[in-house]
DNA sequence: TATTTGACGATTT
DNA sequence: CAAATCGCCAAAT
């Protein structure tokens, strides 16, 4: 099991309606490098082995797309699942934490 | 085995 | 507020 592999479970992980930032994944996985998170999903670009449309950089924003039909198109589906979007290609830190606290935290989540 | 590179992160200019 | 810079770490070649 390469960490790629861990980084992809991490991912699938992910509950719908909230995002996670690369470093987060990266450190869920067991790895220090946020870097490596997005090369891995990088591979996958479809997004159907893994919903790496939802995973957002530290700035809680949409990375500079390539996929999901561009960045609009990430959005787009990531505003389906319920993450909110103050403004344009930024998902509100609301949608944020999950997996970051290892664990369900109370403060957001429940916001949902 | 060594080198390159990168969907990042934090900081500084 | 945006762009440039440096740092980190592991995967890919």
């Amino acid at each position: 099991m390469t960490v790629t592999q861990r980084i992809y479970a991490v991912v699938a992980r992910i509950p719908r309606g909230r995002v996670a930032t690369y470093g987060d994944v990266a450190r869920r996985a067991g790895i220090r490098s946020p870097r490596v998170v997005g090369n891995a999903l990088h591979k996958n670009t479809d997004g159907k082995a893994v919903p790496c449309h939802r995973v957002v950089n530290a700035q809680g924003r949409v990375a500079p797309a390539f996929a999901f039909g561009g960045p609009k198109g990430q959005e787009a589906l990531l505003r389906k699942e319920g993450v909110i979007f103050t403004r344009p290609g930024t998902a509100t830190r609301l949608a944020l934490v999950d997996l970051a606290h290892s664990g369900s935290r109370s403060t957001i989540s429940s916001n949902l």
